[in-house]
Parts: C-alpha cells; structure tokens; sequence
DNA sequence: CATGAATGAGCCTTCATTCAT
DNA sequence: CATGAATGAAGGCTCATTCAT
C-alpha cells in the first residue's frame, strides 16, 4: 500500500477528473434530452450518477454548471477558430475554412447545439454570457478576417461587424436547416454554397480583374 | 338600464375583446419586462389589472398565453410578408421589400423581439411551434420568391431553402447588432448592404447585361 | 344564493382571518414545540392544516412568519404595559403593575416563552429585531418610569436605562425560574420579592445599623 | 530522526493539543464572525486550517464542537468563581467580587459572549446543557452565597434561588447593555450600581424618613 | 489520524393551475 | 365569467456527516 505523495495526489486528480468529466457529460446530456428549460439539476445528478449534493462540489450553481460545459465543449471550436485566424493564408481560405469548421464542428455536436441554437437564452447568467460574449467575440473574430480581406483588396469596403454577423449566421442558418432535416455528410456542398453567395457578394470584381457588377 | 339582448352580448363581446387585447398587451408588457425566464403568470395577471384566474379564462395555460401573444405581434408581419408574396413585382424587388419590412417590424417591436431573439425557447410548446412552424414558413415564402427569381433567369440556380435561410437569418443578424448596440433609424443603408450582398451572391450576371437587375 | 357585496367581502375577510390565524396558532405552536432550530415551513404547514404554499400568500418567507407571530402574541403585553405607562398612578405603582404584568403574561403563554427566552435569536431579521427593537423599547418604557419616580423624589437618581433593564430581567429571571420549575400561581409573592428587593433592597436594615454594611 | 517511542507518543500528544486548541480557537471565532446561525462546521474547517473530517476527530458533532468551546471559554470563568465561592470572605464581599468577575470576563470575552447571549439557543443539545446545567449551577452557587449571608444575618430571609437568579440576570443586564452601547472599561461603576441596587435597595431612604444608608 | 470528495436528507421558496364563491 | 386563496409538485441549494484513501 506504499505509494509515494505525488502519485496519491496524482491519482487523486485523475479520479477528480473523471467525475468532472462525468457531470459534464451529464449536464451536456440532460440539455440535449431536456432542453433549456427542462435541465434540473435533479436530472444531472441522476444522469451522472452522484448525489445532488456532488454537483454543487463541482460548480457554483446551476449557471455555472451549463456554462462550464457549454465552454468546454465550444473551448476546441474556439481554439480552432483561432488557429484559422492566425494561419498565413488569405482571407478568402480562412473564410472557406470557418465555414467548414462550422458544418464539422456543428455536426458532430448536433444534438448539443440544436439545443443552443435553438434554446438560446432561459438561464441568467449563461444567456448574457453565451450571446454577448462569445458570439460577440466571434463576430469580431470574422471581422478582423473581413477586414484584412479588404486592405487586400481582395474584399468590397463593407461594415465588417455586420457582414461578419451575417456570414456566421447564414453558416449556421445552413447548418440549422441541416440539423431540422437530419442531413448529415457533403459539408463540402453547403460549405461552397455558402462561401459562394458570400465571395460573390462581397468580392471586389475590380480586384478579380473581371468587368464591374453593381456596386453599392 | 334596459337593452335588448342582442345588445347584451354584443356588449359583451366587445367587452371580452377589450379585456383579453388587455391581457396579451399585458403578456408582451411581461415578456419585454421580465424576459422569457422571468415571466410569471402572477405578473401578467398584475400587468392586465385583472385575476390571475382570468388569464385561464382566456387561455389554456402559459405557454398559449405566450404563443397567441407572439401570433398577435407577428400577424401583421406575416400579412405584410404575404401582401409582398403574392405581389405583382420581379423577385428582386420582393425580396429588397422583404429585407425593409425586417427591419422596420423589429425596429418597431425591438422591445419585444429582443426578448424572443435573444430568449429564445423556454416554454416548450412555445419554442417548438415558433421556430418549427413560424420560421419555416417564414423559410418556405423566401423560398419561393428565390424560385421565381430562378425561373426568370435572375438569380443563379441554388438551393432555395438554404439560401431562403441564409437571407433570413442574414437579416435578422444585422436586425439583431442594431438591438444589441440599440441603433435606430437609417434602416435603408442597412438593407442596401444586405440585398446588396446578396443580389451580387446569387444574381446570374449573365442576366444582369441585359436588364438592370440591381435592386436596393 | 343573493349576497350582498359587502357581506360577500365581509366573509371573505373572515374566512381569510381564521385561516391567518391558524396559521398564526400553528406557527407558535411549531415554535414552542421544535424550538427555533427545529422550526420549519414543512412542519407549520402541517400544523396548520395547510399546504406549504398557503403560508407564503400570509407571509413574505419564514422570517416574518415568526416575526408576525411574535408581534401578535406580544402586541397585548406591550398595550397593557403602555397603559401601565401612561396611567395616572404613582411610578411604584406602576413598576409594581409591570412585574405583575410580567408573571401574568409569560404565565399566560409560558410554552411559547420558555423558546423565546431559551431560544433567543437564531433566525437573521427576526433575532435583530426582537432584541434590539422591542426589548430596547422596554427597556426605555421603563426607564421613563424610573426618570418619573426620581423626579418626584422616590427613587434615587441612578442610571435609568441601565436600572430599567435590570429591573427587566430581574422580573425575567424569576419568570424563568417559574418556567424551568414549571411553577404556576403564587404570582403576588413573586411580584412581592422582586418589587421588595428593588424598592427596598435586600439588605438587613437591623443589621445595618450595627455594621456599617455596604460593601464595593 | 531517531526518537524514542514515549518521546513520539508524547510529542503527538502535544501536537494534538496544538490541534485541537486551533480547532476550539475557530470555533470561537466562528460563532463571533458567524454568529449561531451562520456558523456551519466548513467554515470553522478552514479558520482552523484543517479538513472538515479531521473535526470529527475532535468532536462527535456540532453540538459538541459548539459545547466543548463553550466550556472551554467558561472554565476559567467557572473556576473563578469557585473561588470566591470557597474563599475565607464575608458573603457580601463575595457577591461584589461575582459582580466584578462578571463584568470583566464579559469584557475580556465580549465578542463572543455578544453571540452567546444574542443569540442564545440555535442548537438543540447545547441551548439546553449551557441553559439547564451551566446557568443553574451557577445559580446554585450565588444562592449558597445569599443563604451564608443569610445565616450571618446580613441579608434578609429571603428565597436563595430567586434572588441569586435575578442577582446574576441583573449583572447580565448590564454586561448586555455595555456590550449593546460598546461601552469598555468603568467597570467599577457597574459594580457599584448592581451591588448598590441589591444591597441597599432603590428606595430613597430619606423620603422614608429614615436616616441615610450607604450612597453611592 | 488527516483528508476532502461525496453524500442525501431536508430546507426554503416559486409558480402554474384549480375551484369554490 | 371573474376572482384570488389555496394548492402542491418541483426546483435550487445547504450542510452535517461519512468513509475510502
């Protein structure tokens, strides 16, 4: 039964860590079967298996509970959004690639987000937090795209916080429509539809050495 | 004091209507005030001046409550939607009409629809229906304006659904960064860029050299 | 089954009245019987015949709950001893009818302030309230009659308040004892000792005048 | 690092002395931060920088945690007056030394001693130990004192219990009005006050037409 | 012995809904 | 129909206590 203090904490940790692990699972589950407004915290602690009172070990209160687990989960999109932010290649493909990152990242969490997309909002705290934090930051993370795309010359000079705001959401306009017919699969399809009516739509025409089309 | 019957229940009639436009004035004063979470019964039933009894006298439970209150806001828009559908004006032009009623429905009802944008669901029944059956139909209508602009060679041949989405939400993105940032008024510049990106995004341009296809 | 307005209100308040006052009753007698730490809602409600609810259309929270119920059952001692105060009779007089009020009154409702002596506090609002507010108003009520009785020459000018509050608890330690030993009558002996000692001292005034007897 | 077995047992000993003091120490400190209510087993685990198990290697419980402290506190008061009580001096004087006693260890303890007497109770088996065995014994003792006074003819033949009860409750009364008024130091005055009350009486002798007694 | 995560009974409070008047 | 007191299920949260390590 020897075992050094290190180890002990260690393992310790690691079981800490599965239990966490567990309750988030469970919290992300009881969202996705319950939705928003049906998530007790009765539920998670029966979906996770631990007591209620396991819960409040974990987070502070219910809020905290929906938001560490809507983090961790929106944690590898963000830092893969980033990744496209601060990759070296041109403005166009780091739109291409968030748009693909979109229908990837929200197809495999599907069930979850059909719940955030549409279940926005209920709860206090996450609700401010979620819209006007991190879709916020979004936005301003696709405007600054936008923007270089435009000292390139590659972009029309248009309002990026709106155009940023209206590229995000027709991806997920595209992405919802395929949540509600359960498509799965040719992301690549929707991603060049998408991107399309975009490029089209905010490309500089003088820039791809074609004749002009209707600015405004 | 003597009145014919007739008069009676007409009077009465009338008095019902008074009292139950009363109460979903006094769901959409709740609604704004309170946000969808913190909407109670007992408030509207404060709110209208009446008991909280009453309020089932009117409606079923809380969430019809909720959903003839939203059906009673969002009527004109969908009347006005169709007066534009079935319209005898090219696609384009729909659509730019479209995007200006967007805009002046949320800014008149930017109270309310901050909520309902931003408090999305919590009631079950409400939340299904709104965004199922409400905003696919909504979806359906754009649609077939896209179709038609397909038809006569305007638009290029896309998904209609997926681009009816697109420019749905489109709008609403913008609708909703002059809530968050409370903007008001120059609604013309908005839809310009708008149908302006999105004319250039799917407009055929081999159409567009022979007619002057670029609406605003 | 014709009823006038006002009578149908008229019972409504009554019947309205006899559900408060159980509730009142079930209160006190949860106090008295659970003491102030065993005191819950679930068990008043019991008590009361009533659902949990019912007590939350009577009283904000569980604070007030036993704050009116105090007030109810003490408001009868604070009128008779502001009658004592203002009557037109001698300050002796008058403390001599406090002490008597005092045996009366904790015998008459004994149960309840064998928790309220022996279980002073515990809840936040309440303890505060009850000590500071309505012992400190006793306390100066008395004072007043002490200020009254040195101004006329019978009683040495001492420090009112300080002599008020020993008076106060003098008479309550002689009350507690009665509770402890769960003695009942023999009220005029007791207000005899305690009124005796403070009017006349303990000291032996036979033995006084061979000693010189007073020591600090 | 070599150390003989008794030299370890003892030192632990001594370590678990340490322990234990700074687990009776929280406990105070606790209860004066806190108060009865808000005093949960947690915090005093983290005032006394242990975990909140290793308290249940103290003590059975709360109620015991709570009552150990107490005594512990009380002790020195318990034994000092155990040493008027058996001290070679005139009854009289040993009251005027309880009198003194009572104000300076009130004083030196105020803090705590502001929520044993405020807050009185809370707890079910401590209110009755500290109320039932600590007070009554207390009240035994001054009423030794009052008879032995008694027999020496000093002090009327008056009942022991009662007019040690009230003395101590007097003597309170002003301890709780210093600690309600903040009021430090001039104990000497208090003294005087109660011990004059008690052994002279509040009646002015002068207006009895008597001599004059002892003024204070 | 110390630890502290886990426990779970239990508390206070809210609120949609009912129903006798 | 209107009323609003009563209902009671349900929810969020606390905290004394336990026990495997």
């Amino acid at each position: 039964m020897l075992m050094s203090v290190n180890k002990k904490i260690e393992r310790k940790k690691i079981l800490d860590a599965v239990t966490r692990k567990d309750i988030i699972d469970a919290v992300a589950a009881t969202l996705i079967n319950e939705g928003m407004q049906g998530f007790t915290m009765d539920k998670v602690a029966t979906a996770a298996g631990v007591a209620k009172g396991t819960l409040y070990t974990h987070f502070k209160n219910k809020d905290e509970a929906i938001e560490v687990t809507m983090d961790s989960i929106v944690e590898p999109l963000i830092e893969q959004l980033d990744a496209i932010v601060t990759s070296n290649i041109p403005p166009s493909h780091k739109l291409t690639r968030y748009s693909a990152l979109s229908f990837t990242f929200f197809d495999d969490n599907r069930d979850l987000f059909r719940v955030i997309l549409y279940d926005r909002g209920q709860a206090h705290a996450p609700k401010q937090r979620f819209h006007d934090s991190r879709y916020w930051s979004f936005v301003q993370k696709l405007a600054n795209i936008f923007e270089e795309g435009v000292r390139e010359g590659d972009f029309l000079p248009l309002p990026a916080l709106k155009i940023a705001a209206m590229f995000i959401d027709a991806n997920l306009s595209v992405v919802m429509q395929r949540l509600a017919n359960k498509i799965t699969g040719n992301i690549q399809e929707d991603v060049s539809l998408v991107t399309g009516v975009f490029f089209r739509g905010i490309g500089n025409r003088d820039n791809e050495s074609k004749k002009s089309g209707c600015e405004n």
